[in-house]
DNA sequence: CTTTTTGCAAATGATTTGCATTAAC
DNA sequence: GTTAATGCAAATCATTTGCAAAAAG
């Protein structure tokens, strides 16, 4: 998962953007943290250059997500998430709790990989599936932990 | 869909709640608008109350999501939309351009209906289905409509 | 009467927008 | 040199919070 700097440079070239080093260091980040929100790229990217704007950063995930690089999820609720769109269309299960989120392999190779009985009419290109539940540390916790998102920061 | 006054009185009451207006008053307006917003639920809500403030409305909400009578969902990003539960778990077909949204009935009748290969050890309680694609409106307009979304105000 | 809801106002927090400056190509 | 990206500040927008007044049981 933890991709060479210059596999990164290419990636962000080949989808047609300009090479800038926040670019390059948020593809980084995301290729080591799955499920990061924008809080969790920024402090990261923050690490390796030292400082970045916020603002900064949302331009950059904006510019991946339309070029298709990365995908952007919203699972748990109010904050975005961020992944690198791998070819294959993974589904997520989400803790109830904490918000925790882990890949899924579908089963199903094709895009949609699920169909619905009755489409309504639309073109569809995509069925995401989020599985909910509640997840290993919670489950031996009791209580709920209020400020505890994404993956283990 | 459209149930009587009195009926959801009860499904109010039955649900452990104090009887209001307002509360009765969202239902109603839920119970004809399958996929409505909070904008659009305070808005149908003053047309049959007069006035209400949108603390009330969100309040109301709260309370029926956490006492299992309304069901939140937010496929389209950031509002979130509200539905009646009903006891089937159906699924949803959004439109990536209009965010439009229709349900479709699970074929399965379980909870969840799906089950992941690998649950990484979360005990799951449901399969949450969501269709991407474009509704028949936005299939024959070429342009993005910005500001359209939910039912068809 | 006691407890829950409402209403009003202010606060929060993620995300967006505008614009001058700087870096890519 | 052009064009696109960054940084900084201010703006937006859905939602939450706090607290007094009003309503439900």
């Amino acid at each position: 998962m933890d991709e060479s700097r210059e596999g990164l440079v290419d990636l962000v070239r080949s989808a047609g953007l300009r090479v800038t080093a926040a670019r390059v260091a948020v593809l980084h980040v995301l290729s080591r943290h799955p499920h990061a929100d924008t809080d969790t790229v920024i402090r990261h990217v923050r690490g390796e250059l030292g400082s970045v704007s916020p603002q900064a950063v949302y331009n950059v995930l904006a510019a991946f997500v339309e070029a298709g690089l990365v995908r952007r999820i919203e699972p748990a609720g109010s904050v975005a998430l961020f992944e690198l769109r791998v070819a294959d269309n993974h589904h997520h299960v989400v803790c109830r709790r904490c918000g925790s989120v882990q890949d899924v392999d579908c089963a199903v190779g094709a895009r949609p990989c699920l169909t619905p009985s009755e489409a309504h009419g639309y073109v569809l290109d995509e069925a995401e599936v989020t599985y909910w539940g509640i997840c290993p540390s919670c489950q031996s916790r009791r209580t709920t932990r209020p400020g505890a998102l994404q993956e283990h920061r």
